[in-house]
DNA sequence: ATGTCTTTTTGATGTCAGTTAAATATACTT
DNA sequence: AAGTATATTTAACTGACATCAAAAAGACAT
C-alpha cells in the first residue's frame, strides 16, 4: 500500500470564492472583488458533532452561520418545555437570523450529524455591508427568504392534513437537493422520524404510518432513511400544486 | 352651536419626529437629526377601508409599510386554495418585510378596519441606510423580530391546544395593548371570529366555544368584540407562563 | 456474536376539535 | 322599520390523528 496524504477538509482554510455552494449561500450573486472582502470576515469553519448545539437559546448573538456540510436543525422551546422545530438547514443554508432581534438567539441550533458550519460575526458585517454594496440588499434578500418560508410553514401547521404535510416535506426536500444538484428524487433524510414529526406538528407512529401508505402506493420507496421519489407528481397532487392527471 | 374647524386627519404631512407611535415603529431609537432624515423619505399616509387590500401575493414589492391607525392582516395562500393569516399588524407595527425575499411579496395584506398606513419606499430606504448609521442594524432587529415572532407562532401551531392558542392570542393582544399605553385589560378585537379561528389554526365554533367556556370561568368578560381580561393570571397559567396559584 | 439501547413500526383505543346543522344575534339596505 | 345578509353561538355527531402498548428492527458497545 503506497502511503496516502490525508487532508483534514475540515480545517482548510474557507474561501467564499471557490466554494460550490456560493451560489445557495450568502455570496449569491457577488463579484470577485466582493467575495474576497467576504473571504477576509468569514471565520474557520466550526465542526460540530451530531447533537451538539451551535448555539442556544438565549446565547447572546455575535454571529450568522452559513451550513457547509451537514445538517443543523432550529427550535424554539415553549414556557411549559415543549419544543417546535422551526428548520433544518442544507449546507448554504443560513442560521442565526433570529438573533438579529435584540443581540440574543430566541431558538436553539442542534446538529443533527456530523457537520461544518462558516461563522459571519455581525461586526464585521456590519463594517462590510458599508463596503460592499449590494450587500445590505443581499442581506435582506436572505432574511425576506427566511420570513416567506416561515409564513409557508404556518399555512403547513395551520390548514394542511397530515398527508399534505409529509407530502409538502419531501417536495420541500426534493427542491432543495435540486438546488444543490444532488439527486432530486433519492436522497437521505439527516433526522430521525421523531423531529420530522415534531417539525409537522405530529405524532411520529404518524410519521411512520404515513410513509408506510406512501411505499405501499408507489409513491415512494422508504429504506429506513433512504427515500426515493417515484411518482412526483402523485406528491405534487396530494399538496394540491398538479391536477390529478387520472 | 359654534362652527367647528374640522381636520382631515387622514392627510395630515406625516412626521415621525411628532408621532406618538415612534419608539414602536421603525424610528425606534434614533435621534432628532436622523428622524428627519426619515420624515423626508416616508411617503404620506395612505388611507385604506375595510376589505382594501395594501399589496397581494406577487405585487412587486417597492415599499415597506408601518400601520398608523387601524389594523392590517397579512395572508398567505396555498396552491389549493385555502389562506392563513400570519400575523395581524397594529398601529407602530410594520409590515411587508417578506417582499425583501425576491422583489415582489408573497402574500396579501388587507385592512380589517379603516386604516392608515405610512410607506417606506424601498430604494429611498436604500439611500437612507448609508446616510444614518445604525439604520441597517435597525433593519435587522426588526427583522430578526418578524422571525423570532414567526417562530413563537409556529410553536403554537405545532405544539399547543385550541385553548392554549386562544389564551396566548389574548395575552399576545394584551401585551401589544399595554406597549402602546392602552388597557393591558380591556379592548376591542379588529378582527372577526373567523379570522381568529384561521389565525389559531382552528374552527370559527371551536373560537365561539373557548370564549364561552373562558367566560363562565370568569378569566375573560366577552361582548362581541370587546374584551375585558378579568383574570391574567389564570391565562398565563394556562399557556405555562405561570405556576397554577395554590 | 451477545446484550443493551434506541429508533421505527404496528395495532388497539380514545379524544380533541372539526363538521354539520340550525338558531340567534348583529350589521347593513332601502 | 322591515328585510336581507353576515356574524356568532349552541348542540349533536364524527373523524383524523394522538395516545397507549408492545413488538420488531437497527445501532452500538463489549
Amino acid at each position: 500500500m503506497s502511503s496516502i496524504k490525508r487532508i483534514d477538509v475540515e480545517h482548510l482554510k474557507v474561501s467564499c470564492k471557490e466554494c460550490n455552494l456560493r451560489e445557495l449561500c450568502f455570496p449569491h450573486g457577488m463579484s470577485d472583488d466582493e467575495l474576497s472582502n467576504m473571504d477576509a470576515v468569514v471565520e474557520q469553519p466550526k465542526a460540530l458533532h451530531k447533537n451538539d448545539f451551535l448555539y442556544r437559546d438565549g446565547d447572546k448573538s455575535q454571529a450568522i452561520f452559513a451550513v457547509r456540510s451537514g445538517c443543523v436543525k432550529t427550535m424554539t422551546e415553549s414556557a411549559n418545555g415543549d419544543e417546535q422545530i422551526v428548520g433544518f438547514h442544507l449546507p448554504g443554508e443560513l442560521l442565526g437570523l433570529d438573533g438579529f432581534a435584540d443581540d440574543s438567539y430566541t431558538c436553539n441550533a442542534v446538529a443533527l450529524e456530523t457537520s461544518s458550519v462558516c461563522e459571519l460575526p455581525l461586526d464585521q458585517l456590519e463594517t462590510l455591508c458599508h463596503q460592499v454594496p449590494g450587500l445590505q440588499k443581499q442581506m435582506r434578500r436572505i432574511m425576506g427568504k427566511e420570513v416567506s418560508n416561515d409564513h409557508k410553514l404556518l399555512l403547513l401547521l395551520g390548514k394542511m392534513t397530515a398527508e399534505e404535510r409529509l407530502a409538502s416535506f419531501l417536495l420541500s426536500l426534493s427542491g432543495r437537493m435540486e438546488e444543490r444538484h444532488w439527486k432530486e428524487n433519492e436522497f437521505n433524510l439527516s433526522m430521525p422520524r421523531q423531529d420530522i414529526a415534531n417539525y409537522l406538528g405530529m405524532a411520529v407512529e404518524t410519521v411512520s404510518r404515513l410513509f408506510a401508505t406512501f411505499q405501499s402506493e408507489k409513491i415512494i420507496d422508504v429504506d429506513r432513511r433512504h427515500i426515493t421519489i417515484l411518482d412526483m407528481h402523485r406528491l405534487k397532487v396530494i399538496v394540491g400544486e398538479c391536477e390529478p392527471s387520472k
